[in-house]
DNA sequence: AAATATTTTGGTCGATCGACCAAAATATCT
DNA sequence: AGATATTTTGGTCGATCGACCAAAATATTT
């Protein structure tokens, strides 16, 4: 029916994320993404690739919408509020009901003796990153005398990756956006 | 071979646990608990039942094996050490070389949209149950002036519980022990 | 309008999934 | 020793999995 694809490939990326973002890697099947999607799984196939390629390009695609809000949190001048709006970002994400439960990369980082290896690198190398990113900010809070030294910075930096995920998880199982709220807060009380 | 049972139920059930501990609810499939317990899948299935029933067996028993271990911290009269043993024995099953990584009920929560509903509902009653025995300890250290009353109690209770589910994550994906030692000592600062 | 290039369709393929069962094996009881 | 009860074996069953492909369809180019 076509020479010429008759879809936009980011819509359909989109679609193919929430999927996997809802039902995690193994628990997505071709056929529920074709579902997903409405195009066919040998179209999909030939558009994007295998279950592993499919995946990767959700995992990217859900890093460009929603870890770069961490970036513009990040930035901010003020240590205190960079990590304020961290959290802030992830409430974000979990508030907007159009959006699945739950948080893609945790699911990703549950899963990852089974991921392809590949994915698993991704990830692995997601936390790194992100493990360093924080823990320059707070570094950066500690020298202008705005964070407590007394704490070191890798370890709450680590700390609040390990908050974030905690939430990803309650918020799963509730859906609930006063547990993870309260979790933020207590968190943030930390610095 | 037998008109009496020749394998050791508990010894069998620990395999099982670890297996779905490992892989998650979905990522482990009958052949896997066969290969992990020696057992046929026939064997398997007149024992212990279908696969829905061997995964509530090994939530009832990591519950027994390990959650047991919760009660006794917070058994502790002082709350603040209560809290501190709730963390410390989190960190003394992932320093387990023998154990897998991370929970297996951090794994089912995030399972938990395609977990059967048994299950889904017996890892949601667990939530429950943990937030208000936590709660509990905390409103009496309150009450007994050895924690900050400035602090919800409930609000502190979401939020070491969440503190747990993410040092599992994290523990899932690198294994390393002074990262989730850091997250705990992070936390109990917070009191 | 005809040729070309690409997509889409709809299917096959072998493997694996969980559930279940009849037949064989064997420990225990009488 | 023989009867009984239960387990174990080894298999079938339909369904689904991911991968892949030939043929049909059609937009674009010449």
């Amino acid at each position: 029916m076509a020479a010429k694809r008759n879809f936009d490939s980011e819509e359909i990326l989109d679609r193919v994320m929430r999927t996997f973002w809802t039902h995690g890697y193994k628990g997505t099947s071709l056929e529920d993404l074709s579902r997903a999607t409405g195009l066919r799984k040998g179209s999909l196939h030939n558009a994007f690739g295998n279950k592993e390629d499919l995946f990767l390009l959700a995992l990217e695609r859900y890093a460009k919408l929603f870890d770069d809000r961490f970036d513009d949190a990040l930035d901010d001048p003020n240590p205190y509020r960079a990590i304020e709006g961290f959290l802030a970002a992830v409430i974000d994400r979990m508030s907007k009901p159009s959006n699945p439960r739950g948080c893609l990369s945790a699911y990703a980082c549950t899963e990852w003796e089974d991921l392809p290896p590949k994915a698993a690198a991704k990830i692995s190398q997601a936390l790194v990153e992100m493990e360093e990113r924080l823990t320059g900010v707070i570094k950066r809070g500690q020298q202008q005398g705005k964070i407590d030294s007394k704490q070191d910075a890798r370890s709450l930096a680590r700390f609040f990756m390990a908050t974030i995920r905690g939430m990803a998880t309650l918020h799963k199982v509730t859906g609930d956006l006063d547990t993870i709220k309260d979790v933020a807060n207590c968190a943030i009380a930390v610095l």
